[in-house]
DNA sequence: GCGGGACGGTTCATAGGTGAACAAAATATC
DNA sequence: GATATTTTGTTCACCTATGAACCGTCCCGC
C-alpha cells in the first residue's frame, strides 16, 4: 500500500509488507482465472451457501458494507458469475444466486488459493508456526 | 480487506486479519490530526527531505505509480499541505514543495504513528520478536 | 542539427473500499 | 388500524490504487 518509511520500528511495518506481498499473489493467482479476491470471496461464500443469499448477509460475511456488495454485485452480474434473484418473502431484499459459471470459477479460484496457501506453508518452519499464530491473535 | 473465509489454513489469513486490523489503527490514528496513511507518507518524506520532491521521485519512494501520485498531490494541496513547484532545470518535471501547515500535520501524524507502534511492540513478547522478524521476512 | 527514443506528468477507465442520504418495505408500538 | 421505527438496497461523493494512452520535454546518436 505505500511506504511509511523512516527508521521506525522495523517489526510492525515488516509484518504489514509482509501481509501486501501475500496479498499480491493471491490476487495474481485469482487473476489467472478471471476472479479477484473480492469477487472470489462472494461466489466462494455462494458456493458453500448452495443457496441464494441476500445482499446484506453476503456483506456482513465479507466484513464490508453494503453499498460496497450493491456495486461488487454488479460487477458480478456483468461477468455472469451472479444473478440478482427477488425475495418471494421480503420485497425489500435482493439475493444473489451463482450461476453455472460462477461455480465454475469459483472452484477454480478456490484451487488457485490453495496453491499459495501450501506455498506459503511450507515457508513458515513447522517449529515457528506455533509462535506466529499466538502473535497474530494478539494483534487483533 | 475480505473474509476468505472456509475452514482453510488459519495462519495465512490470520496474517492478513492481523495486517488487516494493524492498518485500521493507523488510519484511525491519522484520521484524527487530518491524514490517511497516503498522505501521511507523502508529507512525512517531504518534511524529512528537507526540499521539493519530483511526483515522480515521490512515487518510486511510496512504491507507487506516477498516475497515483497525481491524484495524491491534488488532494494534498486542496488541504493545503502542499504545493506544486516548478523544476527550473527540467521543464517536465513537477515537484511538491511541504507547506507549513503540511509540516506541522506530518508532525502530529508522526506522533500518533509513534503512538500506535509502541502500542503494537508492547503486544509483542520481546522473546518472540526475533521469530517474528526471522518469518516476516521469508515470507517477501 | 535533427530524428527518435526515453522520461515525466496528466488524463481516463476501471476496481475496490467507505459513509451519508434516500425510498420502499417490513415491524413495532400505541 | 395508524403511526413511528428499523431494515434493505441503491445512489452519490469521496478516497486510494492500477494501467493504458497521451503530450511535452529532454537527450542520444548519427
Amino acid at each position: 500500500m505505500n511506504r511509511p518509511a523512516g527508521k521506525a520500528d522495523p517489526v510492525m511495518f515488516s509484518l504489514l509488507e509482509a501481509a501486501h506481498a501475500l496479498e499480491q499473489r493471491l490476487e495474481s493467482a485469482l487473476a489467472e482465472v478471471g476472479l479477484s479476491m473480492a469477487k472470489y470471496g462472494v461466489v466462494s461464500q455462494l458456493a458453500r451457501a448452495g443457496q441464494p443469499l441476500a445482499l446484506g448477509e453476503l456483506a456482513t460475511r465479507q466484513s464490508c458494507v453494503r453499498s460496497n456488495m450493491t456495486q461488487l454485485i454488479d460487477r458480478l452480474e456483468a461477468d455472469g458469475l451472479v444473478r440478482r434473484v427477488d425475495d418471494p418473502g421480503d420485497r425489500r431484499s435482493v439475493r444473489a444466486a451463482i450461476t453455472r459459471l460462477g461455480e465454475e470459477r469459483a472452484a477454480a479460484g478456490a484451487r488457485a488459493m490453495k496453491r499459495v496457501q501450501d506455498d506459503f506453508a511450507a515457508s513458515i518452519p513447522p517449529r515457528d508456526r506455533e509462535v506466529l499464530i499466538r502473535m497474530l491473535a494478539g494483534v487483533k
